[in-house]
DNA sequence: CAGTATCCGTGTGGATACTG
DNA sequence: CAGTATCCACACGGATACTG
């Protein structure tokens, strides 16, 4: 824990406005992008907007995701206060999950980056075929 | 490859009009996102904003990344259009990198997505030590 | 229903050595 | 300098079984 690297390690020859965040493996932003960028993160983002989802419920929407991944996704997100977790006392036991306030503003974020990726894909896919074409395995 | 499916697969009971994209494994959005959100490829984006960079520049700049990763990412990027490689038949080898016009315009998205981040990661880092006091280990 | 617990396969990526 | 080529460790995540 060197803390006593206080100044922000942008690489030292940046001079660039838009280079506004570090690259240390220890960055608190890639800490927190590297969840945003895992497996089934953004799948349940993307689902709870606007909406209270029970368990079962998104389990059986996203598909592929397994229990256990479902479990540890919402877990990560709840403690990372992107989602709220409200377990309802009755039997059969009911847990319901929505987008906290925080949450909702991540939705926002990631919903352009969906976009941006809805738009390209047929331009990406051109691009791997033509790299593909050049490049024989 | 079924692609007898036609429908966009996207949850039976979803009308909102935010649920754009459907959470099939194969979906096609989530193929590029995988490639976003591993664990190199946006640090390199970052760094390329504006700029052409030699390849050890980047092995220098990015912390804690390896030859054999700075290479594979790069080749991903290439292949998917974001990212132009530029060798100079000199001696020693010089090679340059840069974003594309598609590239650009994935830097601008991922950039937003980086503000988010660093806007927010106090109040994660907060969420996260109230879930820990919560939650004993 | 909404989990936990356990086991285990695979892919991602790190270390190291070598090369045009 | 800018890579390839191997080898390998470990975290991620899938399958299965069990439970309050």
């Amino acid at each position: 824990m060197e803390e006593g690297t206080s100044e922000v390690p942008r690489h030292s020859d940046c001079t660039d406005d838009a280079c506004q965040w570090d690259h240390r493996e220890d960055c608190e932003v890639r800490q927190i992008l590297d969840r945003i960028g895992d497996k089934w993160s953004m799948l349940v983002i993307a689902l709870l907007d606007n909406r209270c989802m029970r368990f079962t419920e998104l389990r059986k929407t996203i598909d592929g995701i397994s229990q256990r991944m479902l479990t540890v996704t919402l877990r990560q997100l709840e403690r990372d206060g992107l989602v709220r977790r409200t377990v309802h006392p009755v039997v059969p036991p009911r847990v319901d999950y929505e987008l906290t306030p925080l949450g909702v503003t991540l939705h926002a974020t990631v919903q352009s980056l969906v976009t941006w990726t809805e738009t390209h894909q047929t331009e990406i896919a051109a691009a791997r075929a033509r790299y593909d074409a050049l490049n024989p395995a």
